[in-house]
DNA sequence: TCTCCCTATTTACTCCGACATATTATGTGC
DNA sequence: GCACATAATATGTCGGAGTAAATAGGGAGA
């Protein structure tokens, strides 16, 4: 049975083998969300940016239309294109939290996406649990399996965790909730990506998903938020510590509760 | 110096005045949104569809640039372009949000979203509550006056509406908790729009907001989270009633609580 | 001197035609 | 029947020409 093959080649973002136009928007994406072009700043003019970079006009232009249609620039005849202000950033989009995670992350947006994970994350344990199905229990079981089977330390092993939150989310029936925690999941990811250095992980965590699964298998919404509740301040202990080895040497107040 | 400037014409994204690429975005977009095109459907070639169009192969393109953006479709060479499963679409993007809002929304989705609201407002309350500073309060103070000033039905009266709940969310300190919360907002008031027939507004909404402006003020976040709570269910009740009113004839299971 | 309107210039926007590249489909030889 | 080379096709990139829009600047009028 060839299982998968649907997550085969869904990776036309990334890598090398991007179309032209897509890495002037990846370059053009870090380098305002790294904020190497602040808010206000206008762009040099289409003939003379696409020159520097090498590129037709073209190319620059439809790099900019993804730009503008992810909020982050607005283009005007004789004003020029310039940087939106941040609050118009659509900063939930997949591709704005790649830009921004690319370098290194703004330690204040770790932290409110950590809080809105705090917060979605659960509800969506608490929907699961009035929601679900036989079908959305059996895949969660397997990808259990899958992750007991595997560490959390191979892809595989990760590939598993994914099926098992994304099973999760379909059990809400929620779309919105799909797409918002799809988002942040990824993005969380990456900071946890970049942190995969040998560091050993703190504890086992497949009792605290067996918690989650048991919860919802029985439909106990309280007992599904709560289980829910302890994986997502698993996940931020995870990144605490991996953030704290980067860049903060000593005792000072931790920057991702405040505390 | 002068100052200000910058948010002066900043509607680029509506009315006539619209680019022709623009343009060209919201049709397929709303066509996409509304079921026209479906998940799987690959598009006519990037030649025969301009031609239909009337327009150039350099508009048509940058066009499906901005949809491919917002996960909508994507293109290979020779494969075509194709509309990618609905799980991929950015369904938090606010322009997506208005092509889903531009025809007849879907109730299911519209579900969705006030699930997410009901989630995610009473917990941005709760985080005002917590990190308000004076500026914050006052800022909340001054909508009220001119929310009692102007009723919900006029424009300065819902301008001043939203400057409130804006004013939470900027108290939050939390951007992603703000761009989630303002996108929401925005779509859910498009709906709120198509039922502005004359319907009075079931109950005076004041009291609400001062309940919510109290518990901020007073710091205590459960009092604002439930306050809060109550402001979205009062929405909810008012949306209810509105497509009762539009497709709903008799006594049918509700659509957007399932009861 | 100030205000208003008109003009000029700058910049993005649109169009066109050609060529390059990537991917699928075809066909050929083994 | 399989592997590899080949061709066909659609997207991708390019360069240039002309259009439309918005700002800045100057001039007429008060």
């Amino acid at each position: 049975m060839k299982v998968d093959e649907t997550s085969r080649k869904t990776d036309e973002t990334r890598g090398p083998g991007r179309r032209l136009h897509g890495a002037i928007a990846h370059r053009l994406g870090t380098d305002i969300l790294s904020g190497k072009y602040a808010p206000g700043d206008v762009l040099s003019g289409e003939v003379a940016f696409a020159e520097e970079l090498k590129v037709s006009r073209s190319a620059y232009r439809e790099a900019i239309q993804v730009l503008t249609a992810k909020g982050l620039v607005a283009s005007r005849p004789k004003a020029g294109t310039r940087v939106l202000p941040r609050e118009r950033w659509n900063l939930l989009d997949p591709d704005v939290l790649g830009w921004a995670f690319a370098g290194e992350p703004d330690i204040e947006f770790v932290r409110s996406l950590f809080e809105l994970r705090a917060i979605v994350e659960p509800a969506a344990a608490r929907f699961a649990a009035r929601r679900r199905d036989k079908d959305d229990l059996k895949t969660m079981k397997d990808a259990l399996a899958a992750m007991r089977r595997h560490t959390l330390t191979t892809d595989a092993g990760r590939a598993a965790d994914r099926d098992f939150h994304n099973a999760i989310l379909t059990a809400t029936r929620n779309d919105a909730l799909m797409v918002l925690s799809a988002s942040i999941g990824a993005a969380v990811n990456w900071t946890t990506q970049f942190k995969q250095r040998a560091r050993a992980l703190p504890r086992n965590p497949i009792p605290d998903h067996v918690r989650v699964y048991d919860a919802i298998a029985a439909g106990d919404e309280n007992a599904a938020a709560e289980a829910m509740n302890v994986l997502v301040d698993l996940a931020l202990e995870d990144t605490r510590s991996a953030i704290e080895d980067r860049d903060a040497p000593q005792g000072q107040p931790d920057a991702l509760t405040g505390e």
